[in-house]
DNA sequence: CTATTTTTATACATACTATTTAATAACAAC
DNA sequence: GTTGTTATTAAATAGTATGTATAAAAATAG
């Protein structure tokens, strides 16, 4: 029961997020243009097979998203790509398969390379007790793991995006914060980790954490972007 | 017909977005806390005075944001913290009052030195021939701004905004293009420009503009980060 | 050319059924 | 008795169907 195909509805989610979720790809792929006005709600709900609840539910979804915007009588427009919240965790995983994954990766490294650095900084400066014992309970896993006869990816990539997620939110920054669910969603959905990564990495994992540990803020910078730039090396330009 | 009580009826936007709005705002100001489940659909319905269509978008718009999260039988719950998402223009309008307002800023520079240095260099390097027309076109008018006997500091802020959110928009990177939203948002509601900023900042603003135009894009890092300081002094630790 | 009506889209309301799931009760096994 | 499993129940959201209200564009009357 649970493992036939996704088909249509009665799937994993809710219905509206489903049929959100297929208008988002639309957009994202281009299908629907952007200020183009799509089709109106009981010609969607007549296409999709829903009511015009659930599917009223789901532009509203899209439009917090910055993706639609309604007004009576003109209709349902889609809002150009200067709108649309790439930031959003939820519209990031529906761009799977969308893009150039390739290309996908090096762009968010594009960003994390600016952001991170400046978050183990400032978790250095700003990290609660509670949050350095939550990072040095973390850090003694991924040393575990790493030491390991066999590497366990899948436990690997847990406790690296838990190791990093954490960081962002020791900022005490709430810009900041929302970066460690957005990793983590990038972790999961575009980023694979190779079974090289424990071992060659744990290192420079190693001197964030001891950096962070210490309140140096410098060092923890520094740690944190030599450490991007190994990551880096396995993305093309 | 109903409610005439009227808690939030008689504003401008739609309905269900005043409705978002209410309880975002007890949400954000800790008021609704952290995993504490809110009342039930029919209790909220009659507290606001609204039908269950217009709650329920409302719910699914803080769903889509992250501040909430419904299951059948347990109720809608409040998620926590580390979840929302505060890199939303939406969520941070909503903010207002909520939080000390210089902190807020503060924080908001701390990620803005992070990346817009950063995104300067990648605009200097991407930017298409109508980015750097229209840059042009915005920088012209600052100028004159600048230049005038009686300083108009809407037209500055409008076009500063602008400026500044072009540059995000041209980094050629999806991951920054919110920002430029973000930092408009961030302009319009939070941070309030003083009469003296156009004749200071208009030299800095020509050496971003200038290295951006040149495709320098050390240049155009270095002037951004120095223009930041310059705000960075406004406002405390 | 202005004012007004008409049309047509979304916005909101109401009432109902379906589904999910926590809690509980019933029951069997040890 | 304690434990573990299985129906039952009930309370919440999920979803459907259909209505009216309202806003804005377009057609039309003056």
């Amino acid at each position: 029961m649970i493992g036939d195909f996704d088909s249509i509805a009665g799937s994993k989610r809710s219905l509206h997020v489903q049929v959100a979720r297929e208008i988002a790809r639309k957009i994202l792929s281009g299908e629907l243009a952007q200020n183009s006005i799509i089709p109106s709600e009981i010609d969607l709900c007549e296409q999709f097979g829903v009511s015009r609840t659930a599917l009223r539910e789901a532009v509203k979804l899209l439009t917090s998203k910055g993706l639609l915007k309604s007004k009576p009588k003109v209709g349902t427009k889609v809002v150009e790509r200067a709108y649309w919240n790439f930031l959003d965790s939820q519209l990031i995983e529906w761009m799977d398969g969308i893009s150039d994954n390739d290309e996908f990766c090096s762009q968010f490294l594009g960003l994390r390379g600016a952001i991170e650095p400046e978050a183990c900084a400032l978790a250095a400066r700003h990290a609660t007790i509670e949050q350095r014992m939550k990072l040095s309970e973390i850090f003694d896993k991924m040393c575990d793991i790493a030491k390991a006869d066999v590497f366990d990816q899948e436990q690997w990539t847990k406790f690296d995006t838990q190791f990093h997620s954490l960081i962002f939110n020791a900022t005490g920054n709430v810009f900041y914060l929302p970066f460690g669910n957005i990793l983590t969603t990038m972790f999961a959905n575009f980023i694979h980790h190779t079974s090289e990564d424990g071992s060659t990495c744990i290192e420079e994992h190693r001197k964030i954490y001891s950096a962070i540990m210490a309140g140096n803020s410098e060092k923890a910078r520094a740690a944190s972007a030599a450490h991007l730039l190994t990551v880096k090396d396995k993305y093309p330009a």
